[in-house]
DNA sequence: GTTAATGCAAATTGTTTGCACTTTC
DNA sequence: GAAAGTGCAAACAATTTGCATTAAC
């Protein structure tokens, strides 16, 4: 699922920004991985082209975030990780035990998404959201443990 | 609702650990502020006490966090914030515009967590989550803006 | 040729660690 | 007085910023 670089290109363009190597490479890498930190960006770049400075991973995650191509997460206490909004929209479940992460399709929260609108005002973005918690293969395993 | 010194004894001597005045305060800063990162319940220890250093300050949410007197989310994409978990439990909706943090009975979830359980045998923890999206007043204000 | 984007190095922010000293039990 | 806890300073990780240089348009 390799990134059309003339749709990178248009969209940035509608923003006045340019399109370069960079940029392409970057999106292209976030659409490879799945899920993947910054760090995790840079090294997957890094097998592509010669080199990206880091600080140009950080500007471009977040100018790809604004234009809509790629979104965060934080499936960990530690770095967010981004991935390709051509993916269907999904959120996550992570293992705290085992450290699994599963997309799920969002229906499934729809009647929370319904409760929080009508109750409280609230329309959640569940494209951001990790839920935490413990897998059937974990749970199973060692029940008593947290 | 300010801490019982007691009970807090009690559960550190259970774990063989000790009584300090700096977990006293450290728990009772959770306490008043109701939700808040480490830099904010140093800040309000130093109110009380002449001061406690910031090292201390995250050793301690830490063990706090394993007796289970405090829990953390994250309300920002920076630094986690804590609360006591003499608070009913509950879940958080933070609004992307103007920040605003809301409390939510977990029962509002019920359905999603029933459904995780069910589709993937998965038991989300559900005071860990917090929910970003956008509150009532802010998508009257200005239904246009992300 | 203008202006945006990049690279680099330094600054920041949030957190962790090693170790000598202090306190609790 | 033994072991746990604290303070301090230094190390670390992730990210941000200022600024000179480079490249897109």
């Amino acid at each position: 699922m390799p990134s059309d670089p003339g749709d990178l290109g248009a969209r940035l363009r509608e923003s006045g920004l340019r399109l370069t190597p960079q940029r392409e490479l970057i999106l292209r890498a976030v659409e490879e991985l799945g899920h993947a930190t910054p760090d995790e960006v840079l090294a997957q770049v890094r097998t592509h082209a010669s080199s990206v400075n880091a600080s140009t991973v950080y500007r471009t995650l977040e100018v790809l975030e604004e234009l809509g191509l790629v979104r965060h997460t934080h499936l960990s206490d530690r770095a967010p990780t981004y991935h390709s909004t051509r993916e269907p929209e999904h959120f996550h479940v992570v293992c705290r035990r085992c450290g699994v992460v599963r997309s799920v399709d969002p229906e499934v929260a729809a009647p929370l998404v319904e409760a929080l609108e009508r109750e409280h005002g609230f329309s959640p973005d569940l494209g951001h959201l990790a839920l935490f918690g413990v897998c059937s293969a974990c749970s199973s395993e060692s029940p008593a443990t947290q």
